[in-house]
DNA sequence: CTGTAATCGAGACGGTACGTCTAGTCTTAGG
DNA sequence: CCTAAGACTAGACGTACCGTCTCGATTACAG
């Protein structure tokens, strides 16, 4: 990732050439960990890249876009499964946490978001995404509904929701050093509301 | 607020004119509500406000500065106090979910939490700004402590926390028609969680 | 000419296809006629003749080799033969105004003016073409020579020079409605000028 | 001319600024000179003047704008008076040969035609400036109408059209280098013609 | 009562990025 | 070896904003 270059990249004929679309997605990424969502550019990435700008939009009609196709590309946050909930949602925040932190996924979701915000495609691409998130993540309490460990009338993805949305506004608000300590109590404040009687 | 134009505003001598403040203020609201955070641009308000670029650079040195104070001078939600901390805190996200789906205060919003993406003191102000909301909401909760309706060890901040990043998160997916009773299911949970055994 | 498309055209092996060729033609005339010189472009072409812009540039280098095979494709003025030299310059001015005013000669001939200013190959195709027509139309006058209508020592190139000026020109400036009177008259200029005394 | 870069030029306020305007007309010759008509793009001339594009889009809304006002302020080709129509002819175009040939007004010109078959205002401008040049080229037939060496009914316009179009003819054609004697005979044919008997 | 200093609208300036267009080259797949 | 097809790098097009600058007019207030 972010190699300056690659310098000599032709066409290969009537059909799409990975290499120029990796080189792209490369250099995106690497614009957006060097220059942050305010430098990110199509004219900033097609230089990276040594693309034309046509090839970009061919591919991606908008920043949102390419931003959707990075983030979806790097490695997915492993959701634990340890047979107890407030565990299992707890590894999954301060996994999140840290993977937004130390890798440029945080800055690459952030800048979605914000993205978002102008425009709709962008938009409706996060909206389908994050439903899929939380179906995703509702699969944790789902399990621990079989397991008794969850009132059956409980939403499973509202659940995930209240979960999400913490580790979203922590993310937008640059709090993403929060305490182990305080993450898991607040996944217990939940876990506890939801538990059976 | 929106007036089209006031057209003969000229400078009152060697010191701040109000007019001329409130005017770019009403222009960025207009803007804002009309066009939307992507339309949102200083040249725009200037237009709109028939005032020069450098008089609104003079006072506000970014997108953000503007929209921080178009926000803070709307009016704000009231809290409830009803005795029970379930009912506040579900009227209190009612009321939120409609001031922002009704009034251009979401849109303002909105765009203040993409721009705090971009921009260093947008960020430091969004992250002041609702450092003070979690205090406020956090109220609500000390007075059910207070109440004995929360266990004692119980960090209202947090619990804040939580329900403000639900409504976050919903503003930024375009979910403010979300419910009501989804949202009452959502501070259920949290409420159920914190009260004591 | 001007089909919008030869739709289900294939290679017809290791040869040239005349259809191609054709197809390529007719549809730069099209484009000249309809959209004239600024909207005359490789690409244009290739998209009106259902054609890969490869199988242009094989053929014809560039847009000047392209636009002089269509302009040389084109019908004839034909050079009359009064047996009076004015009557005869008179009458080859006057058709080929109208040839250029009336078809999408002039367009192809005034592209190719402009595009020679520009393309170096395109500056020797005119030039040789220009010469060639000067020694054609030279012939008009070297037959007056003959009837000695025309002193001996005139130079019959220099006068079909000035002739075939006066008509460039013209085209150039958007001036071929000129009054059939008026181009008379300055033929008859030129060949009283050359009349033996 | 063409010094390569103004560097630290800044607005003067609300109003032009005179230095822009100069370093722009500069750049624009010193990039026809260079790298001719194909190469004179208003991004080159942009670069080269050290200026935005918007500034040059300002003040000149197409190339052909920029082509003229280069072309006006460039030294004009006097007019000689030596009691003689044909010495006043013959001298007139060979100072326009070697003016074309020898200063960056030939390419300019050329340059200026050719786009003026691209560009509807070009081609207005043009027909007006040659409109303009007939006039005052005619005046030299006028002055020896005057004399008695032309003949009265003859159209004075008429005349400089003819000489003027060899003239531009020769410039589109890369025949600049035409033997003065050539020119002058072309003269010959022309003012022996319209001689009175 | 006059001069200074800060303010105002206005708009030009050098720039960057936008999204589209064309140029000319290259490769593929098939006749 | 030709064809249609279309992707590729490159870069110009004309527009929108950015944030800065200077202007000339206006007016409060300090001397």
């Amino acid at each position: 990732m972010g190699e300056p270059a690659a310098p000599g990249r032709k066409s290969i004929g009537a059909k799409r050439n990975p290499e120029s679309a990796d080189a792209i997605l490369d250099a995106a990424e690497a614009v957006l960990a060097e220059a942050g969502y305010p430098g990110f550019s199509i004219e900033a990435v097609a230089r990276r890249a040594r693309a034309g700008k046509p090839t970009i939009y061919r591919w991606w009609p908008s920043k949102a876009a390419l931003l959707i196709e990075i983030y979806q590309r790097q490695k997915r946050v492993e959701v634990p499964d340890t047979g107890a909930l407030e565990e299992d949602l707890a590894g999954f925040l301060v996994n999140l946490f840290a993977h937004w932190r130390d890798t440029s996924s945080g800055n690459v979701f952030r800048s979605l978001i914000a993205e978002a915000q102008s425009d709709k495609a962008a938009a409706a691409a996060l909206a389908d995404y994050a439903k899929g998130r939380r179906a995703h993540t509702g699969r944790m309490i789902e399990r621990a509904k079989a397991r008794g460990e969850v009132a059956a009338d409980i939403d499973a993805e509202l659940v995930a929701d209240l979960v999400a949305s913490f580790a979203w506004t922590h993310l937008l608000t640059n709090r993403l050093d929060e305490d182990e300590a305080t993450i898991r109590t607040a996944v217990r404040y939940v876990v506890q509301g939801v538990t059976p009687p």
